[in-house]
Parts: C-alpha cells; sequence; structure tokens
DNA sequence: CTTTTTTGCACAATCGATGGTGCAAATAAT
DNA sequence: ATTATTTGCACCATCGATTGTGCAAAAAAG
C-alpha cells in the first residue's frame, strides 16, 4: 500500500503489474483513455493501482515529450514589498484557477539577472511567462520569442509584446492632486513646498513624474525641475536625497510625492534618524499602497495598483493568438490616509483559528 | 547567427554541423570533457557553435535523465507579508549563490493545497526543499522522504525533519518585556491591560504564548486566559477580535502583544473604523517587523526574525548526509520603535538611478 | 456462416541529454 | 617492425511519458 522510501512508481511499474501496456496506462491516467477506446473496467483498474502505488507522473518526462511543462512563470523585480508580493499572491491564485503550477522568481532589476532567469525558465519548458518589472522587457521578449513561449509584459510595458500597466500618468494626477488638496486654504502648499522622490529613468517613473509636472502646473502655476529627485529605487539612495535635502533646506518639503513603496523606506530610514517635529506636518503620497504605510503618523495618501484586474487581463491578452502589440493601462486607485484594504490573503481560509 | 524563432538548437543540432557525435557535444558543453578525452580544439569547435547558436541545454530532458533537476524549492504560507516576501528574498540570493534556480510557492496554510504542491514540486525532481510555515510539516516529510528529496522545516518544526526555527519563547519573552516596560512607573501597566491577540494552535503561537505568559506572570505577578485572545492568521477574525473588545469594554488594552504582521493588519482595520483617541495611548509588540509597522503614531516594538540565519543554517543542515532531526533555535531581535532596518534589498544593486 | 465494422489495446518512435562501453587510430615501448 | 598503451571519440541504452499506427478479437451486419 505504501511505498517504504523506494523509487516513485512509474507507468511500467503500473504497466507490469495491470497486465496491459504502457502506453494504456500513460492513456488511463492522463485522462486520453477515451478518445483511446480503453474498456472503462480496464481504466478503472489502473487508477486503482495508480492510487494504490501512490502514482505521480514523472512531469519532467512529460515536459520533455510535449514540449511544455504546465509550469506559468512571474518575472518579478523584488519578493520583498507588499506592490510585487501581492502580486505574486494573486498570481499563483489565477494561475491555480487555471490548473497550471505557477512560478515566481526575481531577478534584483539587473537585465543581465533577468535574462539568464529566463534562460532558465525557457529550459524547463515554461508555458507562458509574466513579465512585470523588467528592466529590459524587449530583449526578455527576444527569448520568449525565439523558444515559442506566449509572455506579456506588466508593470513596465515593452514595444514587441503587450503590455498590462497601472494607468501612471492618470494615478499620478490624482496623487498630487490629492496632496495638493490635503492642505488647508488658508496656508496652502506653494509649488516649491512639492517635490518628488524616486524613481529612475524607466516608464513608470517617466509617466509619474509627468502626471506630477501636469497637475502641479496646473493647480501650482508653476513647476521646477529641482523639484524632482530620482534616486533609483533604492531605500538607502532615497534616504541619502532626504538628508541632503534636509541638510540644505534645514526641514522636508511639506508635500512630497514618492515614487514606490521602496522610496518611501527611503524616508522612513530618514525619521529614523530625525525628531518626530522635523516632518510634523509633511503629507506623502506614495505611488503604492503599503497598509502599514497609510497609518504613519502624518497624512499618507497612496496609490494601490489593481493587481487583480493587471493580471487578470494579462491572462486574457495571453490567451489569445495573436495579441495586440499594445499598452493596456489599468486603473489604479487613490486611497485615502488610514484605510486598511482588504488583500489577496483575505481570499485565504484561515481553518482551526 | 541567430535563431529566427526556430525550434532551440539542440545537441543533436551540434552534432551534424560539429561532425561529432551527440554524446561528445554532450560532454563538452556539460564539462565533463576532459574525463571523456576529449581534445581541446574539439572541445573548442563545439563550444563556438553552441555559442552561435545560442545553445541552452533542456533541462527537463538533462533532469529526466538524471533524475535532478537544479531546483530548489521554498514553500511558504503566503507572499503577501514582510517575513515571508524578505524570506523568499534572501532564498533566492542564497540558493543562486550556489549555483541553483530558486522556486518558490505559497500553499496559502492549506494542508491539502501544501501536499497537492509538494506532489508537484517532487514531479518536477526538485533536489531539495525548505518546508516553511507548513500546517503540516509532518506529512509533507513522508512525501519527500518517499521521494528520496532532501528537505527541511523552517519556522514552524515538525518532529520526522530538522527544523530551523526562531526562538520564539524568548522572542515573546524580549517582546513582553519591551511592552511592559515601555510604561511609566507613575501609571504601570496592569495584569488586565495586556493582551496577547492572534495566531493559532501551532508551534510558533504556543511558544509566543508561553514566553508571553511567563514574563507577564514574573513582571506583572499575574496572568488570566482571558488575556489571551487566539485569532488564526487572518486580519479579518483579529479585526473582529478587537472590535468584540472594544464594544465590550469600551477601548483597547493598552499594552498588546500581537502574534505575527497579518494579525496587526487586523488592529489597522480596527484603526480605520476609530477615531485616533481609541488608541492614543497604547503599546503595541508584534511579533515580526515591518519597516512601516515601526513608524505608526504610537510606540511598536517589533521582533525581527532571522531569516538570513535561518536560511543559512537550513543551507548548512540540508547539506549534511544524515542530519540530526532535531530543533535549531535562531535568535530573533528586538526592535525598537521607529526602526528602519535594512533587508535583503539592500544588497540589490540599483543602476541607471 | 461470411464479411464488415467496431472495440480494445499493444508496438514503437520520440522528446533531449547522459554515461557506460568498446573500438580504431595514434603514439610509445620493445 | 611488432606489441602495448594511450588518445579520441562513436554507439547505444536509458530516464518516463506521449501518440500515431496497426492489428487481433469481438460484435454487428449481411
Amino acid at each position: 500500500m505504501k511505498q517504504q522510501g523506494k523509487k516513485k512508481a512509474t507507468i511500467y511499474d503500473l504497466s507490469v503489474l495491470s497486465g496491459c501496456s504502457a502506453s494504456t496506462v500513460s492513456a488511463v491516467l492522463n485522462g486520453t483513455w477515451r478518445k483511446r477506446r480503453i474498456k472503462e473496467s480496464t481504466a478503472e483498474l489502473i487508477q486503482s493501482l495508480a492510487e494504490q502505488h501512490q502514482y505521480t507522473a514523472n512531469l519532467q518526462a512529460r515536459g520533455l515529450r510535449s514540449s511544455r511543462s504546465g509550469l506559468v512563470g512571474l518575472l518579478l523585480p523584488v519578493h520583498d514589498n507588499r506592490y510585487f508580493s501581492s502580486m505574486a499572491q494573486t498570481f499563483e491564485a489565477q494561475v491555480r484557477s487555471h490548473g497550471k503550477c505557477p512560478v515566481v522568481v526575481s531577478a534584483s532589476r539587473d537585465p543581465q539577472e533577468e535574462l539568464a532567469t529566463v534562460e532558465t525558465l525557457i529550459s524547463y519548458s515554461i508555458d507562458e511567462l509574466f513579465i512585470a518589472g523588467a528592466t529590459d522587457p524587449d530583449s526578455v521578449h527576444t527569448l520568449c520569442e525565439a523558444a515559442g513561449i506566449r509572455h506579456i509584459n506588466i508593470d513596465l510595458p515593452g514595444t514587441k509584446a503587450p503590455s498590462v500597466i497601472s494607468d501612471n500618468y492618470q494615478g499620478a494626477r490624482m496623487l498630487t492632486q490629492a496632496i495638493i488638496k490635503r492642505f488647508d486654504d488658508a496656508d496652502p502648499l506653494k509649488p516649491e513646498e512639492l517635490f518628488l522622490f524616486g524613481g529612475r529613468n524607466d516608464h513608470a517613473s517617466r509617466e509619474r513624474i509627468k502626471g506630477f509636472r501636469d497637475i502641479k502646473t496646473e493647480l501650482l502655476g508653476n513647476d521646477s525641475d529641482a523639484c524632482i529627485q530620482p534616486t533609483g529605487y533604492s531605500p538607502d539612495m532615497t534616504q541619502k536625497a532626504f538628508e541632503a535635502f534636509y541638510e540644505r533646506e534645514g526641514k522636508l518639503p511639506r508635500g512630497l510625492f514618492i515614487n514606490s513603496s521602496i522610496n518611501f523606506e527611503g524616508l522612513l530610514r530618514f525619521m529614523a534618524q530625525h525628531p518626530h517635529e522635523t516632518f510634523a506636518d509633511i503629507v506623502v503620497g506614495c505611488y503604492d499602497y503599503d497598509p502599514f504605510g497609510s497609518f504613519l503618523p502624518f497624512p499618507v495618501i497612496m496609490i494601490r495598483q489593481d493587481t487583480e484586474s493587471m493580471l487578470a487581463k494579462a491572462f486574457e491578452l495571453i490567451e489569445e493568438t495573436r495579441p495586440a502589440v499594445k499598452i493596456h493601462l489599468i486603473q489604479p486607485e487613490l486611497v485615502h490616509p488610514r484605510t486598511a484594504l482588504k488583500g489577496p490573503l483575505d481570499s485565504i481560509r484561515d481553518i482551526d483559528a
């Protein structure tokens, strides 16, 4: 009844046990047996044998033969961040609901690493690849293309494969406006008091910066280059930028647009070094939602990118035979301060509380 | 020079191109060619051909033959949480540094899902499995055992495989003590003002509860069962528990020990529903570190579990031929309020800022 | 009781890489 | 020049599943 630490049972083992050929066993166990006109009783015999011996197919062998693996990949820049980790969570649920096996890997926002990682995934014959936040989506595309793997960009668009991204321009406009509106009419925010920190020269940052500047100019009449402080996606660099600013100005800007929660962590590091008064009256807008970030001691307005819709759309597109190479924008959501949204974890049933 | 959307090159293609046999090509490309006494010039020829045609080995085929895959798995309860996402990040880095390919999957803290997921991983012939926070590590062990897969428990221990976990008892003592000490001597915390929320009947929760109660009794002289409110690992249940408490008592306990950052999110949800005064004077201790959580408007003391050391130890053990089935405790770290620690993201070099 | 049709299954090639074995040619030893 | 070694590589079975094809036996048709 149970395997005693031996090898796993194969169709050949079951073939011997059942007296049928291996191909019959295979057909029965992969569900194609009706098409192959296998007798019902034969199928039942084999199935019960399979169960007794805890047979499970060797997926490498199956994948080798069929040149498909049942694996669906998600390439992430990093795991350790609520935006991407919730994307991973949502991704897994959606892939599983399609009966496939999710594989999530990160590549540290390093183009080399991205390509190497994708090469590896391809070598395992993954069936589909979701490319999230890749620095160089088009090179990844080339690899997938050559291997005939369906793929799609998420979060950061490419020019050679369909992309599903958050509407960064609109999101930035909403966020910037919300920051500005947050200030009292008695003491309104002045243009030189509203800064953007974080991001780099990628599509998302550019769009957000554009949205930021447009609204700023619209509502505050003016916007100078000095108010844009790209720092990359590094908490440390962001902290340094804040420190430098504080060094120069003796205070922080009253209005802060922070490009991502990763950059926001740079602000935390700054905060740890300074007394609370230093930022008692600031208003922060962060492009990304983090539940804890939403409850900080100053108003934090956040943008929650709609990863569910993005992934749903991506799944839809990736199923299409020849999806158009275009960018699909998904509207993000403005999250007011002190808001605890539900997330992918909420769909998990927690037994035995 | 470049493949035009064709199939990927195989050793057979290179065999034809080079005039050598497939086995020679294979030996050259997998590095065993010296052992097989292949002429250096032959090797060079084949290598350059491989490069020209962008050959990469089909890892499914290799895995099938060698019954190893080069994959190392990490089974997580969930992704969307800083503790586990930073574990995933660290895991990836460590696996890569060992020249293997990391695969991270989550199983929603559902025993069925855990087993099914592991079955799948085994079917892909993963070489090693790190089982983090499994509800039923011993069943997972049985599967791995039968398949001859090296495995180890992290975060939640099992009885059949070596385990590396955080010292939950000590951590809880440190945390509880820090909460108590946080109160003024003028108005010290009373035993009936210190509650523990969250967790379920798992090893970690039990140890933490024990540590909590021991220190509480030691320092405050008394501890009642009513002060322990397990709610499972669900933000929603935790919120409900807080709401119920507030309903009954008209206020929150001044001292709160929260079992995990997931439960802490339940407190956030409560906070969103109530004015700030409701918890102006509370002190929270959370078993788990979240950088944003550390900067909330009330003192939040956190425990950072040392995922790097845990994983490093786990890697060490998993390499051993016959590791003892024992529990290895890793000391966690107390994190004072308003602390922004460095994390695995900091080791990522951010180019092109 | 034939002939035709259907049913039920076995055979064998295949996916791509690995590694044991064997053998000819080149080189060294006698 | 002959024998003994060494060098360099080809051959082939193998990993476990999939799938097109073919062929008996059983059932239906005549």
